[in-house]
DNA sequence: ACTGGAAGTGGAAACGTTTCCATTGCGGCC
DNA sequence: GGCCGCAATGGAAACGTTTCCACTTCCAGT
């Protein structure tokens, strides 16, 4: 019941556990005839080769770790879809684990994937502190950040969405629409990256508009204080005509703020989020969004990875490699009109 | 480099490998000062024990293997996250893959589950053959299935939703409100679970309602399909007053669909739908839903699929433990009206 | 016919653990 | 004052594989 070991199979076979070992993994020379003898004890006794056997001997194990912060949200989720897409077609497989946006979770994991002996991890990384990647690298696996980087470890392998083209393009497109008043929504602490914030500072600026604090709301990362934020950015600045959420929660509070305020989107005002999610085009109206590659970002991320714990210490630094976001323009966005909210009359 | 061994430890700290095996997993009776000295050694080197050393050894590998559809699908996702859970609070990780309803990758994937000598697997079935399963479970493995059964196994332990009273709620709700002609949206093969059309028809003739094969509506699993199939029924029977869509796919292509049409909801048209999903309560108007316990009945199949792979055989058969659904309320579904779309003029 | 080499095969070591068993002190009990 | 038993420890076997090496055929080349 225990399940055939390969010596069972050899002295089914009538041959030795070498030439056994060499049909299942297809290296040495085995003679048809024997071939033949052996793959059909194998069948007979249902054997399956011990990953745990193999393992130890060829200190190779197949295994990917994978630390998203929450596998429900859209981002992690198809960021897990192209680690998985590319992880079967090398015949390794996925172990996953959410962080919860916890360090000390995110750490305990790291140990965890350490005692497994993944060949590598994927990390969407919370710790802003380096060490625990550094020791886990020292241990043997590669490393590769997906979607965020560990601030002390700027020469780490990572995977990054265009988050400062993302965000400019949509300013660009809003203040093409006539906008000069435009509102962002960020979070605080690990869940909206400053980068957001900081390309739209930076837009705003390029495009020589006015960067007034008071168009900034910031919000923890609950779907309360999400709402409370945006609730009170629409009603302390009633000439605001449009705002870009940054982050899809953020972008749900937005919409459901301006509901609950009844503003009309976008006649009163505009709504952008930073974080396309799948159900934007649900929305009424539909929401204009800034749409990430999860998918190709895990997809890359894999590949990378695989190359590095591959090629071994032959690989380069390597400069982060960077997707384009691309942003998918649908009806929340509208342009400025004269009898737009507390607006100048025309 | 190649990380420290236990015989390293051992030297380092001046005693036997055994001492530091039993100091590591903290079993046999060690003294306080050899343990200080061990767990110093180990410090010092980074030890790391070898899961792979220790699985050979004790034949436990503490891996659990979670087979979804679709990783990004909510369902799925919220699923995985209850097995986490669950999972990591006993000291377990858990492989991941995707099926993408595809048999054959269930039957491959199943193979290298085994090769990896898990001790259980959690999925979400896609054959209908009972075989994979039996020869897996042969092979040592523990299997709970989540969400949906393999018609050959009624005796296999699985976690399942209820799916019957879920959709009888929703249809009495419905009938409550007045509506007579009330249509369903299903899936064709593996995506629309039958049971819930089956539910939908037993729930109709319960309340004494017609049961019309012309109300009835069937997709093929993709979006182009859903929205076609949601359309023609918009179309073909301009006299219904509501309908359910059986999974969260269809009910986008219903929404949609009305939109697409012009169809005010619920004033011309309620519309509610059978997965929730998070994002009803951002649509406009949000949706009444049937919502499933996805998360919880991930937990439960986890716990289930451990108790099963360590209380071994004494298992009883066990009945399927079935979770209660819960009907959530929102705006679009209404009262039938007079003025309703092409009902009888008041 | 003899030899060099390749094809085909089996034995045995090694991978890193856990655990059984044996060994050594040592204190307490009769 | 011996003896029993327990605490503390180390040695060695076993888990299932891969792979190096050695060994036997057998064939082609001389």
């Amino acid at each position: 019941m225990g399940g055939a070991t390969i010596k069972d199979v050899a002295a089914a076979a009538g041959v030795g556990i070498a030439t056994v070992s060499r049909v299942m993994s297809g290296s040495g020379p085995v003679s048809e005839a024997t071939r033949r003898r052996v793959l059909a004890a194998a069948e007979t006794l249902e054997y399956r080769p011990s990953a745990l056997g193999r393992g130890l001997k060829t200190r190779r194990t197949g295994a990917i770790g994978l630390l998203v912060p929450d596998i429900t949200d859209p981002f992690s989720a198809e960021l897990a879809a192209g680690v998985l897409a590319c992880a079967r077609a090398q015949g390794c497989h996925v172990v996953l684990d959410a962080t919860g946006e916890d360090p000390d979770v995110e750490a305990e994991l790291l140990e965890r994937l350490a005692e497994q002996r993944v060949e590598g991890v994927i990390a969407v990384p919370v710790r802003r502190d380096p060490r625990p990647w550094e020791a886990l690298t020292r241990l043997g696996p590669a490393v590769v950040f997906a979607g965020r980087t560990v601030p002390g470890l700027p020469s780490a392998p990572c995977v990054l969405a265009d988050e400062a083209g993302g965000v400019r393009s949509v300013v660009e497109y809003l203040a093409g629409l006539g906008h000069r008043r435009v509102a962002f929504l960020g979070g605080r602490g690990a869940d909206g990256p400053a980068v957001r914030e900081e390309a739209f500072r930076a837009t705003l600026a390029a495009l020589g508009l006015a960067v007034e604090e008071d168009l900034f709301a910031r919000a923890r990362p609950t779907a309360d204080s999400a709402f409370a934020a945006a609730a009170s950015l629409f009603q302390r600045r009633p000439d605001l005509t449009a705002v870009v959420a940054g982050g899809h929660r953020l972008g749900e509070a937005a919409v459901l703020a301006a509901r609950e305020l009844t503003l009309r989107v976008p006649a009163d005002v505009s709504i952008a989020i930073v974080e396309d999610v799948p159900w934007s085009e649900l929305c009424d109206p539909p929401l204009t969004a800034v749409a990430h590659p999860a998918r190709d970002l895990g997809y890359r991320a894999c590949e990378l990875l695989l190359r590095a714990s591959a090629g071994g210490a032959a690989r380069a630094p390597g400069r982060p490699v960077v997707l384009a976001t691309e942003l998918m323009v649908r009806a929340s966005c509208g342009p400025v009109t004269g009898s737009m909210r507390t607006g100048r009359p025309r």
